[in-house]
DNA sequence: TTAGTATATTCGTCTAACTCGAAGTCAAGA
DNA sequence: TCTTGACTTCGAGTTAGACGAATATACTAA
């Protein structure tokens, strides 16, 4: 089965600008008809799968490039992928640890709006609510 | 206690460069000296931790100056802040799933090729981790 | 007075990962 | 033949700064 730019986008959920620009930055194997017309197959349905899955992990594409570049190589390159994922892992994690930090830090700010709004806490006791956005501070 | 640029910079943990473009967005009053030079005070280090905060949170600057915008107008706009958190609450709430996601999805990764070099999956039985990434999709 | 040092200023360019639009090419259909 | 639609490349815009250059000001030492 063979797709076109349109095609493969509508399919992957992605625009038809950003496969166009994942092949110029030659993330995966790209072939042309006659025409110069980016063809795709089944086989690029899996790399744009697997591209998009780093992508929403927060991967840069010069990471992706590189991982791309590994799996190109075969089976002998298994070993630097693993390190390469669990590095991502570590990644992962921190993010998942500065997430909750910013949920909670929302959840404060918006229990304190709702504490000065049900008057439980007159306008005076917080005068820096008033002019700045400071008050219930460090995250991240 | 007033502050230069670069003495603010230090005690906040930004870098010059990052407290010019802020003061240049007009994210927060800020006066000049007889020589045309940025003067910082305690209250503008109220407002940078604020900033910080909602940096941190992922807040766009737009978004910031808005918020910014409505805390000068003062006590009036507390509704209006409050919806303001309610929606970045929601926002910090998706990105923590999120994060889950991807954590769950590079754990599954890790392992995934940690059986591999474990021998406890033959290599002809995964052939897409030869060639593409895409195994083991679906995050984001 | 002069030079050096340490700031500060603005301006302009660079980045990532797209996003968007323009201008041109090409084949198929009415 | 003309139009439509999809494709091509190229160049510019985006966000939130990062960074360097040229310039200006003030303080200090010789």
């Amino acid at each position: 089965m063979n797709y076109s730019v349109k095609e493969i986008a509508e399919k992957m959920g992605l625009t038809e600008h950003t496969i166009r620009y994942y092949t110029d930055q030659n993330l995966f194997p790209c072939k042309r008809d006659s025409n110069n017309r980016r063809v795709f197959d089944d086989q690029s349905v899996n790399w744009l799968q697997g591209i998009k899955c780093l992508r929403a992990c927060g991967v840069s594409i010069e990471d992706i490039k590189i991982y791309c570049d590994l799996c190109l190589e075969g089976d002998v390159t298994i070993p630097e992928r693993h390190q390469f994922m669990l590095h991502q892992q570590e990644l992962a994690q921190e993010r998942l640890r500065e997430a909750q930090e910013v949920a909670n830090y929302m959840d404060y700010k918006v229990k304190h709006y709702e504490e000065i709004l049900a008057n439980k806490i007159p306008d005076d006791m917080n005068p820096a609510t008033k002019e700045t956005p400071g008050v219930g501070k460090q995250v991240g």
